[in-house]
DNA sequence: TGAAATGTTGGGGCG
DNA sequence: ACGCCCCAACATTTC
């Protein structure tokens, strides 16, 4: 029996997954997971302890997995490259299969790896490959919707492969890394068939009210299942190609969208590497950022006195994840209200986001500040205070997270600075004492950031 | 996947 | 009956 090596990088699960298949075809399977010290110790991650947490929980649920078909996973550390070719000279492998990554990193590493070693790269990690959507002139989307369009018209996201039967392994004897002890995360335990059961209760309810609740961080109205398509544990295709099976509802569309959007910012990603370094806009890559600490540490602590910025701030430290609406928001308040670089936005959100991924958050953010591929307009600045009131008119979701205004009457909550004294006193919330002042006050910051922005173009010179 | 300012329209109260 | 004004509702423009 011939050895073949499945490397498993950011997908951990058995179904739908044409390099685990791939392997299988050639014999005993070796599964081996890389614990990249590049990786880690590098700048985007060192900070990242939940994420990797979740990864460590998706590894020891992926081991257990494994080991009902009769194989387990070695985790090795170290570099992949000399990992790789260590593991292959021990077991007599021929190949090594894994799915396809398109980050700067990725490539790179995969393409030194693959110079020397037998590496094969299957599909998996979008639904079609960021090569193959293309306009007629063979050139890349920079617009989501064109991109969409030509997505859809490549044909259905196609049917999801079965997991292997049985996986044999080779006798041989690696020294294998031990995991650290689980910490578990209460609001997203990790592995294949927890991903499975949120999707399939996502789609048997939610999603035919998704277009409208989605918006409504107080209803559970999303999927939750950005920390699982991050680390592979379903596949995007089986996602798409359910959710194509429910027909043609608003929801359905809606959230088929949110799957490509994915697929639009890894093929961004994909195109114009450069985007990991600045603006996608060359005009907006002169904005003279504020250098103000204070604030920066503020917006990072959910302490920037409106409500619903802290709050999302909040569920963010407390649970690894975000609502996306929360996103879009907070993502406007530090870039166009404090005027401080999307940068330090983008680099928090990978430090603290459990799905943190280098192209969906790199899009998310040149989108929020204005600068990216189809962003939004620099002129478009969210006003917290209206966001608040629209998308939690209750409170519900303030209260949740910021707890020092559960008392706030529903008329302050929003804007809790215009509360009198007396009010202030009645229900315990003294401003600058449980609950800070606003840092900045959005009404006076518009023109300072339409100057910023204006004075980049100018400085361009077209 | 904004917000605010400005413009337009049309119903109804009222002299 | 008619013109006038007010104003809400909606549309358009601007940042």
């Amino acid at each position: 029996m011939t050895t073949t090596v499945w490397w498993i990088r950011r997908d951990l699960r058995l179904r739908d997954n044409p390099a685990l298949l791939a392997a299988c075809a050639g014999g005993c399977v070796l599964p081996v997971f890389v614990l990249d010290r590049g990786i880690l110790d590098g700048r985007l991650h060192r900070h990242a302890t939940r994420r990797r947490a979740f990864l460590f929980d998706g590894l020891r649920v992926l081991d257990t997995d494994l080991q009902a078909l009769g194989s387990r996973l070695f985790v090795l550390a170290g570099r992949p490259l000399e990992v790789l070719r260590e593991v292959l000279a021990v077991s007599g492998a021929r190949a090594i299969h894994a799915a396809e990554d398109f980050s700067p990193y990725a490539r790179q590493r995969d393409a030194a790896i693959a110079r020397e070693l037998p590496l094969q790269l299957h599909p998996g990690l979008t639904v079609h490959h960021p090569g193959q959507v293309l306009s007629k002139q063979n050139a890349p989307y920079t617009i989501f919707t064109p991109f969409y369009r030509a997505w859809r018209a490549l044909g259905s996201p196609g049917i999801p492969c079965p997991a292997p039967k049985w996986l044999p392994l080779p006798a041989i004897c690696l020294r294998a890394e031990p995991l650290p002890v689980a910490l578990g995360n209460p609001d997203f335990p990790a592995g294949e068939a927890e991903a499975l059961r949120r999707m399939d209760s996502f789609l048997a309810g939610p999603v035919s009210a998704y277009a409208l609740q989605r918006d409504v961080p107080a209803v559970a109205g999303t999927s939750t299942l950005s920390p699982y398509l991050r680390f592979g544990m379903v596949s995007p295709r089986t996602a798409a190609h359910q959710v194509t099976a429910l027909g043609e509802g608003s929801g359905a569309e809606t959230w088929l969208k949110e799957l490509v959007w994915r697929e639009f910012y890894l093929s961004v990603i994909y195109h114009f590497p450069r985007v990991m370094q600045g603006a996608f806009n060359p005009r907006l890559r002169a904005v003279r950022w504020r250098d103000a600490p204070a604030d920066l540490a503020a917006w990072q602590q959910g302490r920037t006195g409106y409500p619903i910025v802290d709050a999302f701030m909040r569920q963010l430290l407390a649970t690894g994840w975000m609502h996306n609406r929360g996103r879009m928001i907070v993502a406007s308040f530090l870039s166009k209200d404090l005027l401080l670089d999307w940068r330090h936005g983008e680099q928090w959100f990978m430090d603290h986001l459990l799905d943190g991924d280098p192209a969906a958050n790199n899009g998310g953010w040149q989108w929020a500040a204005g600068v990216g591929t189809d962003a939004a307009p620099y002129f478009r600045i969210f006003n917290p205070v209206l966001q608040g009131g629209k998308f939690d008119p209750h409170g519900t979701f303030i209260r949740q997270y910021v707890p020092e205004l559960v008392e706030v009457p529903l008329r302050y909550l929003q804007q809790p600075w215009t509360m009198p004294p007396l009010e202030q006193a009645l229900c315990g919330v003294e401003l600058g004492q449980a609950y800070p002042r606003p840092i900045v006050e959005h009404a006076m910051v518009k023109p300072r950031t339409l100057e910023a922005y204006k004075a980049s173009q100018a400085a361009y010179g077209d």
